[in-house]
DNA sequence: TTGCCTGCAAACCTTTTGCAAAGAT
DNA sequence: ATCTTTGCAAAAGGTTTGCAGGCAA
């Protein structure tokens, strides 16, 4: 997704029916503009987010959660993780994790479906969905 | 999996060089019996381990886990989660879950592993593994 | 003004660790 | 006899909550 701008998070936040506050406008906009799914520790990380308290930067994620702006994302660490929600645009898609470095990363095309349903049909079952995560190396850990 | 017995389950114990205790034995059996998933939840839920202190389940996880006899699983919980290792789950499988009735059923044909390593280069990832859960609705519940 | 949001501190929950006693090889 | 595992209690790390004051609508 493009990088946007304080006037676009905020609209964004008004038409999820949450309030405009600085701390809030900062966490959605980290969510927007990032490639991966976001931990509480990638928040500490940056100083941007020193003024703010934890308590309040994991209320304004619930916040968010709550408004369906962000999703959990299923992890094998002992953080919470969170991603932008799909929208009507976006496209179903599932993670990569690193088994060395534990770097998380989407994956766009999902092409999967049509065998999947095959798979439950066999099985007497009508598929309705599926998680899926898959493991492996990362470009630079495979080195 | 097909159920083991004491017998069998200390002798895999031995084959990996781990110690063979009642907890121990008993942690690797739940894995072993299992069809899904086990959290320190699941096993604190069972009676069998009301005998052992809660650090004791979770230094004999943490010992199967580097003997390779079970891995961790990503999980959206607060909880960790674990499985039994696929070597000795020597038939690589999957589960469909009814939305409805909640049953579960093993998936034998996983076809799909060539399609998620393509997936997995695109993204510049070497696909180690992958899990893979199904819902759905079962021959039952879908008339 | 009204009610939501924030910082602070304390509580909570899962998981880890130190230590001495009990158990396995 | 030696080295591992256990129970207990305490600590650690991530997350949640209560409360009083501050800010958005």
């Amino acid at each position: 997704m493009a990088i946007k701008n304080s006037e676009e998070i905020k609209a964004i936040l008004k038409e999820y029916g949450l309030r405009i506050t600085k701390a809030r406008e900062q966490v959605l906009s980290e969510y927007i503009n990032s490639k991966k799914p976001l931990s509480i520790f990638d928040f500490k990380k940056k100083k941007v987010f020193s003024t703010w308290d934890e308590s309040s930067i994991y209320r304004n994620i619930t916040k968010l959660e709550e408004a369906g702006l962000i999703q959990s994302v299923p992890s094998s660490k002992d953080m919470k993780l969170y991603e932008l929600a799909p929208k009507k645009d976006h496209h179903h898609h599932h993670h990569i994790i690193c088994t060395q470095c534990e770097a998380v990363q989407c994956l766009h095309d999902c092409s999967i479906d049509g065998q999947l349903s095959k798979m439950a049909k066999k099985a007497g079952f009508t598929m309705q969905g599926h998680t899926l995560e898959l493991t492996g190396l990362c470009a630079k850990c495979s080195k």
